[in-house]
DNA sequence: TGGAGTTCAGTACGTTCA
DNA sequence: TGAACGTACTGAACTCCA
């Protein structure tokens, strides 16, 4: 723990205080849950409005469908074994692989296939 | 070289396999993070019932106050700038489950469901 | 090379809201 | 009252370092 340095690392999607990467974007753990579960779901969310309704920390839950397309806009996906074979590497992020991301913790590693979920 | 003996290296805690020595005691990796994050905290852990709940791979996660007092037990520790420089071996435990009575005070919200039970 | 520390997907559960 | 939400927790996988 490198106290001292607090840095902003704002949600991408809300803006609420990020706690790390989540499905390959900086989010709250709100967003990380609520991405979590909208995404298994997947139901046609529409927005009652034009869809430009505002997603913050405040708001974030007054419109699912919004806010699942701001989680998408972030980079948000989740790594389905079945369905896609390319793992399409990650375009939302400013730059993960760089050295001096390893001090923000930035370390990227993927799973490659499923393979984690052997249980739980 | 060659320990042609297939060793079982059993965690010293809740029995799962181990994954080498963390904190002076043979572990797991669930007991070793759960170590390293209950005893940063170090806050008043109570086991609801005497303390002698049961410490094994699927119920090591019901009372953490029983599963961070075997760890003791089982000799782990955080090296912080405390005083005592002596190495204390780590396999002295022989009483592993007894109803210590532990000093630790405070109060604890522990998930009291019987069916909380691991679905693998 | 092994142990310590970090990250993050996933789970559990209390809280909030419609 | 049920569903969605959000916080705390767990553990596997990873990197760093002596």
């Amino acid at each position: 723990m490198a106290s001292g340095d607090d840095e902003p690392r704002n949600c991408m999607v809300c803006g609420d205080r990020a706690t790390g990467y989540h499905f390959h974007a900086l989010t709250c753990e709100g967003c990380k849950g609520f991405f979590r579960r909208t995404v298994s779901k997947s139901t046609g969310l529409t927005c009652p409005f034009a869809g430009s309704c505002k997603v913050n920390k405040a708001q974030r839950r007054h419109c699912p469908a919004c806010r699942l397309q701001k989680c998408l806009d972030a980079g948000m996906r989740k790594e389905t074994s079945s369905s896609s074979v390319h793992p399409l590497p990650a375009l939302a992020h400013p730059s993960p692989c760089n050295a001096s991301a390893r001090a923000l913790g930035g370390h990227q590693h993927f799973h490659g296939t499923a393979s984690h979920q052997v249980h739980q």
